[in-house]
DNA sequence: TATTGTTATACTCTATAACTATA
DNA sequence: TATAGTTATAGAGTATAACAATA
């Protein structure tokens, strides 16, 4: 019946539910593009076989500030045990190395191989071309202007 | 060291980190801005016994659309397994119950009870202060700007 | 034959506490 | 005594497939 009915498919649509209260909430907005954002993102690094939370720790490793696994969680939010693991997993791939810090021999800096180099700049493209996809409705000037939005309440 | 060197503090602080590229892309950021809202989100609505998820089917069930056990799922990108257990545990509670679609006796139509009404009320308020405390960075004007792109890229 | 809700199951993600080595 | 990283483990969240009732 709703199939072979058009009318039932538009009543039924989810986009009956645009004008409850709930879609004006900027919290639910944010997760629901944050979902799909991510699901997009991880989708254009399938090939690269990284997820979007290791592409985020492979950055920060290839951005020349040479970060400390504490300072990759507290940016990342992410507790001590999770950073292990996503740098376990990075560094068997040969992407990120450990380097003791001369400073404090009980941190360890992560920074990226030359390899890890060549996938970030690879799996940025991408990801920009996907950023591009997810923000299609949006002109130049709105992406801007969401970014500065974004950038005063993340942080 | 670390501790009585306030230099070092500075200098190990996660602000640093906002000069990495991968603070400027909007994914990133969209996703560090809804942690924040949920936990935020989350942390308003404990006293109530409820999460954001479990409000945001409560909202929906309150909205006077009578939305179906799919429709749910549709709207808030969740499998149909994912709402059976949303739909069961404000059941329990008795803020919903399920009604039989009349015209597809294998629907279940999800509708707010007394009860889940005045939760819901509740939890609103809650949560519209706590969203209050995420923007507080942002006029009024750009609050709404927000809301306007975010309602661009979200569906 | 297809769809709705349900159940079972496994997989990922996240959170917590205890351990080691350094400070 | 405190901190960085590690390990182990349990809990929450998510995804998949199979099933019964209904269309």
């Amino acid at each position: 019946m709703t199939t072979s009915n058009p009318t039932a498919e538009i009543i039924g649509g989810p986009e009956r539910f645009l004008e409850a209260e709930l879609s004006q909430q900027i919290q639910f907005l944010t997760a629901r593009a944050r979902a799909k954002g991510s699901a997009k993102g991880n989708e254009a690094l399938v090939d690269l076989g990284l997820k979007v939370r290791q592409y985020s720790t492979l950055s920060l490793a290839a951005s020349g500030l040479k970060p400390t696994q504490r300072e990759l969680g507290a940016f990342l939010d992410l507790d001590p045990s999770q950073i292990v693991a996503l740098v376990d997993f990075l560094e068997k791939r040969g992407l990120v190395a450990r380097e003791v810090d001369p400073r404090d021999r009980r941190s360890k800096i992560i920074i990226a191989t030359e390899k890890g180099l060549e996938i970030h700049d690879e799996a940025t493209k991408r990801l920009l071309i996907a950023e591009g996809e997810s923000l299609k409705n949006l002109t130049s000037d709105e992406q801007e202007q969401l970014r500065e939005l974004l950038l005063k309440i993340a942080f």
